[in-house]
DNA sequence: TGTACATCAGTGAACGCGCGTTCACTGATGTAC
DNA sequence: TGTACATCAGTGAACGCGCGTTCACTGATGTAC
């Protein structure tokens, strides 16, 4: 499919230098094209300009190359998110701006599930064995919030804006994720790709008003 | 992982009999056991008990295979809606009865996933290349409704009994389905995998009063 | 009821592929004296 | 400022793996006469 992917890369000095770098940007330019599975060390080293075993200097596996492609997917996820949050604080009264807050999470959301398709689902993807542990570090985006406590947070304005009522807080950020989640997979990769981009808006806004209502 | 899956399933005639149903039942369970990456063609033969290429008398492909299996779990995931809404008729009054049945709908969707997340997650693989044709037809349960087709068709009781205003109807199942898929998709493989089996279900309790609430 | 033959389901052998990973190595760098 | 040496990043070659798919075949079946 790609066409000449992988780049020369020509290098004067036999030490590349910054090779844990490089890989991991080849990495998420994989995951970026095809998702996690496409995370492939070789392809990560020919990217690299360097033999298929150097890779093995940076990552202990594959494994823990996806990982840490999944953490820089997730800290973009989080900025993004960020950007929209502090784009949207438009409201006077804070009913209105908890709100903007809470709506700007999920379209963050939904626009990176749609813009970064590879890097959503690697974000998402469900690694084998446990590599994780540092995890949760590594997620956080400029706030050091990671996307959940990103809508957490929003949810805790809402409830202090007198918006929803406290007793509906514990457990509410599974109710919003799993609608604005939902609509990014089936969107993305699922049943609803066909929707034009219009579509596609409008039923975002109909989700929020939704999540908002019914929350 | 799974240990001498291959059964050698000695033949004494040369014909298998019934190559293609083997191939297909063999499909299904690898799907059942890992998803739709499981569906490998020399799997699918061994366990038939047939050499490799003997599967191409029955299917063009691989992508021809996993389409089938697909389709089988669109089938198989209807079903078991139909199955929670027949046992869901309870309420007297109309309005009871038709929500009953947009929760029974939402229940059996979530329950599938959990209980066979492999179909579950086949059912809603995307396939390269668009192998697709006669796909509708084959994932239809009992009443020949589809999984799409049930949740519409709920969703229209809902607005006959008065509960759901007509102006709400159209897009609406966009809505339903992504929250339920949303949380789905969490719980079997996302970030919501931890949670216990008492908190999963409150959690799907909830959802579905949002939907109710919200649409 | 018996024979000739076309059909086509399943066989046997092989292909090229790209992958992750291991091994013993080599050559540049930076530090200790 | 100069030399010896330890460190370790990147090399070269190779491994075994299982996959999807193609080819020319063989042998059982069912139909026509």
């Amino acid at each position: 499919m790609a066409i000449a992917t992988a780049r020369p890369r020509v290098r004067s000095t036999y030490r590349h230098g910054d090779l844990r770098r490089a890989l991991l940007q080849a990495g998420i330019e994989l995951a970026r094209e095809g998702g996690p599975d496409a995370i492939v060390l070789r392809e990560a080293t020919r990217r690299a300009g360097v033999v298929p075993n150097a890779a093995y200097r940076h990552f202990a596996s594959r494994q823990a190359l996806l990982q840490a492609v999944r953490s820089a997917a997730l800290s973009a996820l989080a900025i993004a998110m960020e950007t929209e949050i502090a784009g949207a604080r438009r409201g006077r009264r804070p009913a209105d701006s908890a709100r903007a807050s809470l709506r700007a999470v999920g379209t963050a959301y939904l626009r990176f599930a749609r813009a970064e398709t590879g890097l959503f689902r690697t974000a998402f993807a469900v690694l084998d064995d446990e590599v994780r542990g540092e995890d949760d570090l590594a997620k956080a985006g400029h706030s050091g919030l990671n996307p959940f406590q990103l809508l957490g947070a929003a949810l805790d304005r809402l409830v202090e804006a007198g918006v929803l009522p406290a007793q509906h807080r514990p457990g509410a950020e599974y109710l919003a994720w799993s609608a604005v989640h939902g609509l990014a997979m089936l969107v993305i990769e699922g049943p609803l790709r066909r929707l034009s981009r219009r579509q596609i808006r409008d039923t975002g806004r109909r989700l929020l008003d939704m999540v908002e209502k019914g929350l």
